[in-house]
DNA sequence: GTCTTATTTTAGTGTCGACTAAAGCAAGCG
DNA sequence: CGCTTGCTTTAGTCGACACTAAAATAAGAC
């Protein structure tokens, strides 16, 4: 949870979501340190949530999916069930609000 | 997003998940200031996460499902469709994996 | 009005972590 | 072997932020 909650690594995660690029690739896409997306990449490492692929000096990176199971979980049980469900709840309540802003309006407007 | 990267600020969501409290019983489920839990109210406020009702002096808190839809359509986006396909892939891939170890152990039961 | 209660806000402190720069390690090549 | 490439690790800096303590605000009771 901590891994994913910095902004930086989301965006390593999502650059090697598809396709495994090396350390180099990845810290060329950003205007960091090559030492920091590694310290990044270790992070990721140490959770989980990639696999290396050693090719002579070169370390491939991609999202490991299967390493993502129990975060979803987890935040599926935070979530309370599901975030579809939530996203549902959040879409009723919405309508629900435009319904009272549109009485709101007729009743403003009446007399 | 940083609203609920931290961990006290979740603990809080899940108290007021289902039933408002007020601000004092939020803080009294706490071990640290009551400072300390109104600044993270204030941001949970400010993230539009927490609905607040007043009464006298006293303000009750509560979560707000509605509040949590951005949240959860972005948390969605991020992880690549739904967390349910993603738990689906999860399992499946530990599924692979224990076949695999089990093909191993018979392997090394043999001969 | 003052006093009390309930909460927010401010000022200040300590800790954590993302970053840079430099040193350290492997793996291939002359 | 030394030298380069590709990456990791270490040491140190700086900003963000969770916290405490204290001051400020707000609403009721007297």
């Amino acid at each position: 949870m901590k891994a994913i909650s910095e902004p930086r690594r989301r965006a390593i995660l999502r650059l090697i979501w598809d396709d495994e690029m090396s350390a180099g690739q990845i810290a060329d896409s950003f205007e960091v340190t090559f030492g920091a997306v590694s310290q990044h990449l270790k992070v990721l490492r140490d959770a989980g949530l990639v696999v290396v692929r050693k090719d002579g000096t070169k370390r491939y990176y991609r999202a490991d999916r299967a390493g993502m199971g129990p975060l979803a979980s987890y935040l599926e049980s935070m979530w309370v069930s599901s975030l579809d469900t939530l996203a549902a709840l959040a879409e009723e309540a919405q309508r629900e609000e435009a319904q009272r802003d549109k009485a709101q309006r007729e009743k403003e407007a009446e007399p």
